[in-house]
DNA sequence: GATGTGACTTAAT
DNA sequence: TATTAAGCCACAT
């Protein structure tokens, strides 16, 4: 059986407006699975594209992009928070404009829990 | 089983 | 802001 966690995870980076964005470990704790930043990055990593699961709104908690600011993936991550009217200096946005700010109780509800 | 490796985070320095 | 250390956990060796 496929790992439940790969979709509570995908469901929840779904839920990101565009032109905002979210920690890998807030989506960790709001897919219910505190402390578990790490298994977020590797889920987006194997999302199927048909999901269009928006995988570059997800950024380091103090707003880096998680690659090496001259990877191409950077550069593609950049590019696209950029066509959504997302700032990007220096390989990072500025959390403080742009995180995302979920109403929680709506989004448990969506999520059945 | 033990070890190393990440698209991570927090706290301390 | 940068660097460390410790905690985290699925996976490959």
């Amino acid at each position: 059986m496929n790992h439940q966690y790969q979709q509570q995870i995908w469901q929840t980076v779904l839920q990101i407006p565009c032109g905002k964005v979210a920690s890998y470990g807030q989506i960790a704790d709001l897919a219910g699975l505190p402390g578990r930043a790490r298994l977020v990055g590797k889920a987006l990593g194997v999302a199927p594209e048909a999901l269009k699961v928006p995988w570059y709104r997800v950024l380091r908690s103090d707003g880096k992009i998680a690659f090496a600011a001259q990877s191409e993936q950077a550069k593609n991550q950049t590019a696209l928070l950029q066509q959504e009217n997302v700032a990007v200096f220096n390989n990072r946005v500025k959390l403080t404009l742009f995180q995302w700010q979920p109403d929680l109780a709506d989004l448990l509800f969506k999520l059945n829990y």
